[in-house]
DNA sequence: CAGTGGTCTAGACCACGGA
DNA sequence: CCGTGGTCTAGACCACTGG
């Protein structure tokens, strides 16, 4: 019936390792070699197991070192560059954390059963020290218990970090779909602009393993003096 | 001193090949043993070669037919989509191909030398019949001789495959860099939209092989019905 | 130095496509 | 049916890292 050929197999494997909180970012595997005899197979295969998954963005060889979980780097999901093609690092100003029922939108984007809670946090991204994004986040409450009843000030910068180092919820991938868009009366106060003025709109769906939607973002950012880049820069 | 792994250079013979039109698009390459024998090569390193070119997109294997240079489809780097989220085939119509001196960003993104000449094509570009793009493009003269005497009538609707028919230079990638912005008169009145109506705009770099830049391009969109999606979905 | 991943080989068997 | 690419093996040698 099935004919899912070895590396596939291990690849599946090694996810469920991965996704489970066997191995932590910044670790290392077992080599190569004992990978092999573990699956009982050749140490080609294994190879092309990890080869797929380092291409998937989740681990990083060393030669001489081993073979390491991806440790996030914060930039690592930031598509924003200055214009002189300088990467900053954002400051958030988290505005407020609530909770309350999906909407058809959040259901559908997370694909949550109806009924479903979620909690939503709100903040304001600062660029070089200036507020540019005007930010909207919503996840699962089942996914993250608690998270509703933090303080606005206890929430760190860079959340995905967060995610996995206190809800074991790694992010692995997004999808992002962008559109022109105006500020509306609030964000015009927030980013210190006039109601109208233009908005690059990025809505994105983050996964985790095996495509498991986790987290739902609307972020719009103002794009005078930055640009969304695709694919993104080496710098 | 030099420790350049047989199959990059492989990788770069075949590049060759492609570049010059020595194998067009659809046609079907030498099989596996054959590149062997002819690199003196063991198959497995010419597999890694042809894996490389395969993920870059510029090939196609099919078991048991052969490997192919990829055929351009013209979605290959269109990524707009309506918000259900199909994908519409852009009609195209172009407003005025002219050729004059390049200008300092111009010659920046083209990687020319001072005094170089372009030729620009302005066009409109329709989704489901409606203006929905507005579109600068900028190719060098020297790459694309007769281009600017060409009538605008004449210019189909999808330029790659054009490009690499007309004027034997494929496409193979490309950068792009996104921004909000506004309509201006002009362009308003292309678009059938007010002056000031927010835009998307993607300012996009295309390459032929070895990063080559061979044309760059500013698109203004209308995203009221349509969504920039990174990455592309399947769909 | 021992152990890691990086490259390369020579072979095997299988799944698929076309004549 | 043969030739194609897809998977898998077992082993070689090299380059790099760390102690």
């Amino acid at each position: 019936m099935e004919k899912i050929p070895l590396y596939e197999q291990i690849k599946e494997a090694l996810l469920g390792r991965l996704a489970s909180d066997h191995w932590r970012p910044g670790k290392l595997l077992p080599s190569e070699p004992k990978l092999a005899e573990e699956f009982d197979v050749s140490q080609g295969t294994i190879r092309r197991a990890l080869d797929d998954l380092v291409l998937q963005g989740l681990l990083v060889r060393h030669q001489g070192r081993g073979t390491a979980v991806t440790e996030h780097t914060p930039f690592r999901f930031f598509h924003l560059f200055r214009d002189d093609g300088v990467r900053e690092l954002p400051q958030s100003k988290t505005l407020r954390i609530s909770s309350n029922q999906a909407s058809r939108t959040e259901r559908d984007s997370l694909e949550l059963a109806s009924g479903k809670q979620v909690t939503r946090i709100l903040r304001v991204r600062y660029l070089n020290l200036e507020p540019k994004i005007f930010e909207t986040i919503c996840v699962s409450s089942d996914l993250f218990p608690g998270l509703a009843k933090m303080s606005a000030r206890d929430l760190p910068n860079t959340v995905y970090r967060f995610y996995e180092q206190e809800f074991g919820v790694p992010i692995v991938g997004k999808r992002e779909r962008l559109r022109a868009a105006t500020a509306t009366k609030s964000e015009a106060r927030y980013l210190h602009v006039e109601v109208g003025t233009p908005l690059l709109e990025i809505e994105c769906v983050a996964y985790s393993h095996r495509a498991q939607p986790i987290e739902w973002r609307i972020s719009r950012c103002l794009t005078d003096e930055h640009y969304y880049c695709n694919p993104p820069e080496s710098a």
